[in-house]
DNA sequence: TTTTATTGATTGACGAGTCAATTAAACACG
DNA sequence: CGTGTTTAATTGACTCGTCAATCAATAAAA
């Protein structure tokens, strides 16, 4: 039963959240919406924040998953920065209510240092990442390029977490990819 | 008093906000700080939801003036461009309290109807300020690059809000120049 | 003496976390 | 098989703390 039940949590925490768009969610309304009674909840997770915890968990391995998916299939640089930025705005993750969790785990991770760790973790596996791909058509630019590239991701999250200026993923990839295509068209290391 | 007492609640809000990286601060703490009861602040503002409100409107009041001002010398739509940015990271800005008190705000723009609007109508200001100046240097592709410059700055602020990867205000211009000016070496309308 | 500023005390709601009690499985064994 | 027994799953009811919001009362101006 553990496993069912804490998937489940999990699982309800990231919509519960998504949904109404806050942190402020009560346990007994995820667990409620996870088919439990909150005291079962909190038997299987302790407390709200190891709940929260484990939902950030979560949802970093899935968009990890992704983006490893999406680069095997990836030959050239070029490609592998695009599968990147693809997987980054595939349908799974650039979904209303993913992103908003996100935003909200952002926030989380300013409270909670365990958030903090985690997402660090991931942010600097995703530049690490990019950057590996970037350079090789980058050179000596390639730190800033990286860096562009990451922040406008997250750029692009929060907007679309604002519901304001709403673009779809593929105007979002455009967004990334004219920058990406700037900088390549201009030549760099290979000019 | 009146004025006296909304405006020091409004800075001590922020600040709390700031602080403490979260929207959980309780009427009282904001009220201690502001030197005076919580009933006092209860008195002048209504709720609790009244006081963001009006500590957002501050903030984003601050970020046009700053932009505003720095507008006011820039001639060429390079300068202009130039001079949003420079405003955008400006040491007041760029400050953690002031970028955390922002991701915050954008939380509370999910959950509040009036922070939602409030927040669109700069965003939108600044994105029209942006492209005024930018379609005079990108043409046609002024859309994208706008947005692409837009969504930086965002994503440059969250960077900074989580203390990963912190940048200097120097650095961060330098990402946001970077692409502007690989972009206009490249040379776009006039070719 | 009226108006304005101010607060301590209180109310009422809500929510995290606990616990004792109940139900249902899994198991042991004659 | 039955059936007594240990173990896991589950919850309703409760505790305890916190906090927004109110209000009656007091102090200070005007």
């Amino acid at each position: 039963m553990e496993p069912i039940r804490r998937s489940a949590l999990v699982e309800a925490t990231i919509h519960e959240i998504g949904e109404r768009g806050t942190l402020d969610v009560t346990v007994s309304q995820i667990a409620k919406r996870a088919g439990m009674s909150s005291a079962l909840a909190h038997h299987y997770f302790g407390s709200k924040e190891q709940i929260f915890t484990a939902a950030m968990r979560h949802i970093l391995s899935l968009y990890g998953a992704e983006v490893r998916g999406a680069l095997v299939m990836a030959k050239t640089p070029r490609q592998r920065v695009e599968a990147i930025v693809r997987a980054s705005f595939s349908p799974r993750q650039f979904r209303q209510e993913t992103v908003s969790a996100w935003l909200n785990f952002y926030v989380q991770a300013q409270k909670s240092d365990e958030a903090n760790r985690l997402l660090n973790i991931y942010q600097r596996r995703l530049r690490s990442n990019l950057h590996y791909a970037v350079r090789q058509v980058a050179g000596d630019e390639g730190r800033v390029l990286t860096r562009g590239l990451a922040a406008m991701i997250d750029g692009l999250y929060i907007r679309q977490a604002l519901r304001a200026d709403p673009l779809s993923a593929e105007a979002a990839i455009g967004v990334m990819m004219h920058y990406l295509d700037t900088f390549m068209e201009e030549g760099p290391p290979n000019t």
